[in-house]
DNA sequence: AATGAATGAGTCTTCATTCAT
DNA sequence: GATGAATGAAGACTCATTCAT
């Protein structure tokens, strides 16, 4: 690994700490309400300055947006990694950390749960614009890989013959359902209470049930 | 029931047209790069027109997410009434029906599926401002209605004892998530497509098993 | 010709009150100085206004700019029509009424005569743009009309046989440089004092020789 | 003449490379639309840099100005010194070398040839503001070299009694068209293909008729 | 009731200039 | 001397809303 510069790391903590302030601000402010202003306020920092670590607004949002889906994708693959053999664990397990994830980053969790970061820039940038693919990278690689997962889970004879993708998807609507009632309602507990009633809808569908009753 | 008089039926036509207009408007285009000016051009009147049937913009834009709103309820509400004993098959209809309507109203399900309302005028209306309100009556009224069908289910013994409003949102989060994936790329078919998998996850896993093994 | 409704032609003398304004502002400020603003003030209009009558404000300039140009062919067509017979006259004529435009209207002569909209707009806009045409249409008809005049006076007999376009070319050079330094300097009588040395360095060489002997 | 420390000379010829990065820049870009920054990646420097050698965005320009103006005038004072005694030939010399240097030169010579400077920096500096001094200072220098010389041909008999000033400031306006015209075509051949015609149209006229007849 | 011209506050973005290292 | 990060003022352009006709 590439060693870095003294300035290259200042400017990487620098661009970094935009980002947190970004974040804030459009956890807080939708894109098209949030102003750079008002990240650079957050950020104690000129407007211009955004603009030596951002190309634009968009890319100011979507680096932001990145940031989440990665922090997302890491506790995913942290999950699987540590269930290698027991997709059941596993699923449970990532069903608490992403809602666990919600509750310690609201912030950064309502700009990543909500599929507004495609509505809210199809306007502004093109179909086939570099944005878009950004977009679509970060979510299919999330998806990509508990694709995987449960694929594995029903070659090893744990989950019905089902498309893994379709449950994939489900599995992750149910869950940014979930998630994105408690951040609209931030009334009662965690966003985990709901980690039970998750599996219980999501997993006991998935299960053979021949396979349960071999558990016995 | 009030006899409506002339003028009063031809202002509410004239308003229904502009609500048809914003439609096609708000599906296209996002709430923030939507302008009032599109949906005068889209329904043939002039702008300052608009403004004698709606407030103002957040006005217009909730008008026409409540009117989505009210026909997926009926939907939902039709398909209960048809299957008043046998949940089993109520929802399955429903989850047929819901999908039927993404199809064949792209625009207004855009409009209505994604969490977006919230996000979009978050800030620009305040919290405790009626136009909150009035978001949250219509979604909360199809959860609502859901809810107490599978509490309904419950009773009868053919759902499990879990919290039907859960279960509920549960459902609404799986068949909105397969309905915007299927608008966000409008490959490949229906997205009735997915009502089977929908329902495999989402039943099979509700239904009691006793209950099933009863059945044989 | 088409009447023009009462709408049509407040649009239109609104229009040319914005062009009013705009020409003492380009006059005064050169193209990238100036700002929107500063005609929106000069017209005693909000800015967004002059966004109604103009697209942008390199159309607000060009249109500026061909109000001038439109006069002066106006000036120079004038000119040749009452002088078909004897264009040693007419070219005369030509110079004097150019000059005197200059005099008359120097603000709108200043933005015509340098070769500043080319330049000035030059990154503005791309080569293959409508606006680099509007600039160019402008200025080459001017141009052809006097071409076309001094090949009639070649054809008469009247002039020696050079390319016509480049002594048209040349003829504006001459006038819009004196002009250029009159309004420059600003101090001493009238650009029409200058009418003299035009006329002796430009027709005298112009001229055959062998004619000039003739009229003796 | 005082001897230059290391130092001093060091300084100057950064400053050099500087000024020729500046130049392509300006030629290619317009006052307005060209950045310190153009510069300075032109010149392989930081943008600090270019503050140490020049004032501000003006006095850099204009110090590139000045440059082409310089050579435009040696170019001018070398061909009358070499023609001391024949203006017609020395005149013919000058339009060629010019135009030549046009060619040679497109970059400096779009800097210097058009009015430009004038209007560009007008609304930026002052009136009586010293670098307005420098573009007049620069520009009549060329002007009166001209003029004397042509002042002398008439004195020699050679040129007809005009005024020498407009003489020279009508040659100077012939010569300025067709570049311009050249640099914004740039299409066929060289720009001294139009020596010719600035000679026959200028030369001859300015000639003293008598005269000419004396020397068959 | 309908119109559409006018408004002007609001935002992104650029860039000359400065200054600590 | 050189750097380049930071600044912040400035300007083009948009659009929700109003109001005279």
């Amino acid at each position: 690994m590439q060693e870095l510069s003294r300035r290259e790391r200042e400017k990487l903590s620098r661009r970094n700490e935009i980002l947190q302030a970004a974040r804030k601000v459009f956890a807080s402010k939708d894109y098209a309400a949030a102003t750079v202003d008002d990240v650079a306020a957050a950020a104690e920092l000129s407007k211009g300055t955004i603009y030596l670590y951002f190309q634009n607004k968009a890319d100011l949002f979507l680096s932001t947006f990145e940031m989440g889906m990665e922090q997302v994708a890491s506790t995913v693959i942290e999950s699987i990694s540590a269930n290698k053999n027991d997709p059941i664990v596993g699923i449970k397990d990532i069903v608490e950390r992403i809602l666990l994830f919600c509750e310690e980053h609201i912030d950064l969790f309502k700009i990543v749960a909500s599929e507004n970061a495609h509505f809210e820039l199809q306007s502004e940038i093109g179909r086939n614009n570099s944005f878009h693919q950004r977009i679509m990278d970060k979510e299919s690689r999330i998806i990509m890989t508990l694709t995987a997962y449960i694929q594995q889970g029903i070659d090893m004879g744990v989950f019905k013959k089902v498309d893994a993708r379709d449950a994939a998807s489900a599995l992750l609507s149910i869950i940014k359902g979930f998630a994105f009632d408690w951040i609209m309602n931030l009334e009662k507990g965690s966003p985990r209470d709901k980690a039970d009633i998750i599996n219980t809808i999501f997993l006991d569908g998935l299960r053979q049930k021949d396979h349960i009753v071999d558990q016995h």
